[in-house]
DNA sequence: AATGTGATTGTTTAG
DNA sequence: CTAAACAATCACATT
């Protein structure tokens, strides 16, 4: 809702005004507790750095800080329009689904994780294609900050 | 030697 | 709904 994006807006400012960032970036210390734990799909903006920083260091070999790639990725990032990510999101909502799927292993193998119990469901999906696009030319952008 | 850090935004998850 | 942590990357610095 409304609200929602309104309060969005403000977790952003949150979190800008959290100077450690060092919650960020962890890298995982050891033993993966949980082996088949699925990690995250990166999300559209990921797909495209990907992208970015390969060609980002073609233009730039002498570059060296990761920084310096997020930073003018990000940039980019938010420059380009809708259409333009699209190709990415869509890659990225590929990617989602098939965490889901990975998920649905993952928390069968949790098995017990949940105190009561039986919860189960036999998700067979076969189904992955999905080929239908359509393209809507909308987009609107409102931002109400008090 | 090995691992943490730094920065980007989006997505995911749990409460 | 909300808040927070985590996803990749790569060279450098510190222990």
């Amino acid at each position: 809702m409304f609200l929602y994006f309104r309060k969005v807006g403000k977790r952003k400012a949150a979190i800008k005004a959290d100077k450690s960032s060092k919650r960020q970036a962890k890298k995982e210390k050891k033993a993966e507790k949980d082996p088949n734990k699925p990690k995250r799909p990166p999300s559209a903006f990921f797909v495209f750095l990907e992208e970015f920083r390969k060609q980002y260091k073609q233009e730039h070999p002498n570059v060296k800080a990761v920084s310096v790639v997020g930073k003018a990725g990000g940039e980019k990032w938010k420059s380009l329009s809708d259409a333009e990510k699209a190709p990415y999101e869509a890659k990225a909502a590929k990617r989602k689904s098939e965490y889901e799927k990975q998920m649905s292993a993952y928390n069968k193998k949790q098995e017990s994780a949940t105190d009561d119990g039986d919860e189960e469901s036999d998700r067979s999906k076969s189904e992955v294609n999905n080929e239908d696009e359509e393209e809507s030319g909308e987009e609107e952008e409102d931002e109400d900050e008090d």
